[in-house]
DNA sequence: GTCTATATGGCGATAGAC
DNA sequence: GTCTATCGCCATATAGAC
């Protein structure tokens, strides 16, 4: 939004520009609910609670349920598909593994409820998500496969199929935030401790990389 | 299940049977329900109309939603600790390590309903589960975690950290069940397919022991 | 054991005052 | 923009006939 600085604001300006931050702030609180519970298993009055609003309040913001639901599905998937978008043949399979599976880890921390958001989706049957699977995901899963399989014919990966190792990279990861409360359970500790965070990254990129790739 | 009319009153043994079997069969049809939608987000109606049974005979079976719920996740419980419990540290890790990953693997395949209801409960804060997850979870993993450190001080693994070893193994295998949509949407298959099960667990156990254990 | 009918309560959503 | 009041629906659970 383009807005060169100024003293006041315009009216509308400004009406317009608290509006969209009390949104953003439902929507904020709507998604730690709903990463929780799901759509049905959650409630108004729990999300209404949590943002310290009134029900018709959030009827005023959102016209529905749905919408609010919706809308937060939408943000979230912008992010989703950015860090896999980061490797190509020329790079180094050992750098970039490595660095994709830190940046995944990073959004475990960082989006955790995100994280969750989106295997309740799944779990459900993706009833929702179903046509982003088909339309964006698998054009750009098989393109990296490809990537992955370019790599191993260069010698510079040992052979393994290109779609279990992402699976495997997608699972190891977003284990830590879908599971945090076993983790927490099992170790006292989580991602937002940050020598966990380097223990985990550094385990997994072994595991992972020392296999795959001659040292 | 279809209900064919009663010829005579059973004898009281049998007709125990029959009770026990349709509770199974209702049991058995809530669990393909509740593993889907969660506890809140599953209806009686839901589960009547996949049992073929009406509400009110439900509630003959079981006094009330959550105590069908609870039975159901009893029963899960009691399969979920087998499989860890088998390896000790006389085994061969390779050997050991690679018979738990195509175990868990098995149980994504032939019980995935119970990954995912296990999966549900977790994300949603584990408020049933929480005492299973430090009373009998924890001293488990304790243990076996401390065999892994004496497969790494015999020199038969190399250095790891044994409770991120063992989050691996379990994301990994589980993934297959609780993701299997996506699997699915991905690469048109999941573990039911002969050929797709073994080029899973080959895949896991390659990238999981080649880098811990010397050929 | 299974049915019809119904009690009871919570939820999503709207109307209309301010 | 926010409130109070309320509508209509659907969900869990029960009563009582057969």
């Amino acid at each position: 939004m383009q807005q060169r600085p100024r003293k006041k604001l315009e009216p509308g300006v400004r009406r317009r520009k608290k509006f969209g931050d009390k949104r953003q702030f439902i929507l904020q609180k709507a998604l730690s609910v709903f990463s929780q519970y799901g759509f049905h298993g959650s409630s108004i009055e729990q999300i209404t609670t949590a943002a310290d609003i009134s029900k018709t309040n959030l009827f005023y913001y959102f016209k529905s349920k749905e919408v609010l639901y919706l809308t937060i599905l939408e943000n979230i998937l912008n992010d989703w598909l950015v860090p896999i978008d980061s490797f190509s043949v020329e790079d180094d399979p050992r750098s970039a593994l490595g660095k994709y599976i830190r940046r995944k880890l990073e959004l475990s921390r960082d989006q955790p409820e995100a994280s969750k958001l989106f295997c309740l989706e799944i779990i459900q049957g993706a009833p929702i998500l179903k046509g982003y699977l088909n339309d964006e995901l698998k054009p750009l899963i098989d393109e990296k496969s490809r990537v992955i399989q370019q790599w191993i014919e260069q010698g510079k990966l040992k052979p393994v199929e290109p779609i279990h190792l992402i699976f495997m990279i997608w699972s190891t990861t977003q284990h830590y935030a879908d599971f945090s409360v076993q983790i927490k359970a099992l170790t006292g500790k989580d991602l937002k401790n940050k020598a966990f965070f380097e223990e985990t990254c550094q385990t997994i990129q072994q595991v992972i990389l020392d296999s795959l790739v001659s040292p």
